[in-house]
DNA sequence: AGTCCTACTGAGCACCTGCTCAGCAAGTGG
DNA sequence: CCACTTGCTGAGCAGGTGCTCAGTAGGACT
């Protein structure tokens, strides 16, 4: 039997290649997490070889912080688009005038999240995963944990009291209503988390149901 | 080189060893998930061979679903130990006059939960993994969201306004303050939990306090 | 046209994966 | 004391793992 057509040994520039096989390792990751993802299944989805792969990032442990890392790029960016603040926005949020309230800021999280399960499922898994201090993105999730508290807390409205306790509460509350409508696509992740944003006292000013003392709305 | 000392040869009753091979697979799964896990680890652990394992349970799938009921059945006996209720406590729950309230009830699971990290994380793991729909636990995990989310908006109180909406903020609350939890051994579950809830609109009726009377560092 | 850089291949290594099958030996009832 | 059940072993299968290394070919530059 003649060797089926050569593979087109189509030759990319480095950048572009990469960017291709983030995009692949993404996807795969996000169903299978780190233990279950194979470095045959990202090069055959990206038209390589194994090698060819490992020519671009060195080994499977690279190649997965290279993803958490890309990913974490966008978001931010993608982020501070969102709220109108400058390129450097986690400076911004733990030294200077952060200039946005907690709950306009977890809203600009949870609109930009519903729109991209997979990303939100990648993180979930590999949160997850990484709880072990084996795991290779163990450091990774556990800086991410420490920082975003830190920022929660530092965001918190005075109303809602302790912050190290408020950032706690919306952190969970956030985490927690992702792998909800993760499993179950019915759910309306934006929805669910005004709602129970808003029962949180203190937090959502203006969602006071049971809190009439509010004369005029002047 | 002469063999290593030959096995012992130890021939357990067939109980006796699938209760061996449970807890050493509920260790390894919950360190490494259903994808890293290795049936050549659980069965080292147990001092047995690879066919050995098989031979109880047919395959790493239905050693995974064993271990599923396993746990489910002595964490549903545990918790209807603690509130004093009778055996069948899903049926009693789903069906019945409960006699307890969403909060006691969501107490005492974090209670429990707080005595057994190894075990929560096994669930916060496999919960992640199993979002996608050919992970041998999938039925099983999307069924307990479900039930769970049942149960907490049958116990949810009046006061905390829609019941679906109340045990959604709880659910949430309960996955989301573990996974802090469980990758900060410094975080306190079961005081964080209390802490959260409270703060929570009509959730648990006797701590309307805006803020605690005074911390004072004693 | 020739040279160099580099993206990429093919072959191969050592090891691990879940699983099967035939057979052995430890305990049990006749 | 023997037959029988059954918990378990040893060998082996087909396939996959991450990774290495020498070599090749496409594209850019001179």
């Amino acid at each position: 039997m003649p060797p089926p057509p050569p593979r087109s040994r189509v030759r990319l520039p480095a950048a572009e290649r990469r960017q291709q096989v983030l995009t692949a390792a993404t996807a795969l990751i996000s169903e299978r997490g780190y233990w279950g993802l194979s470095l045959q299944d990202v090069a055959d989805a990206c038209g390589i070889t194994m090698p060819g792969l490992l020519h671009h990032f060195g080994s499977k442990d690279n190649l997965l912080i290279a993803v958490l890392e890309h990913r974490d790029r966008l978001d931010v960016d993608a982020l501070a688009d969102r709220l109108g603040l400058g390129g450097d926005l986690f400076e911004l949020l733990e030294r200077g005038e952060p200039g946005v309230g907690l709950v306009p800021f977890v809203d600009a999280i949870v609109d930009r999240n519903a729109t991209q399960r997979e990303i939100v499922r990648l993180y979930s898994v590999l949160q997850a995963e990484s709880l072990v201090p084996d795991h290779p993105a163990h450091a990774f999730f556990t800086a991410r944990q420490e920082t975003v508290l830190r920022i929660f807390a530092r965001l918190a409205p005075a109303a809602a009291g302790e912050p190290g306790d408020v950032a706690r509460h919306v952190l969970a509350l956030l985490d927690g209503l992702q792998l909800q409508w993760l499993r179950d696509p019915g759910v309306d992740l934006v929805g669910a988390w005004r709602t129970a944003s808003g029962a949180v006292a203190g937090l959502r000013p203006t969602a006071r149901t049971r809190r009439p003392p509010r004369p005029d709305g002047g």
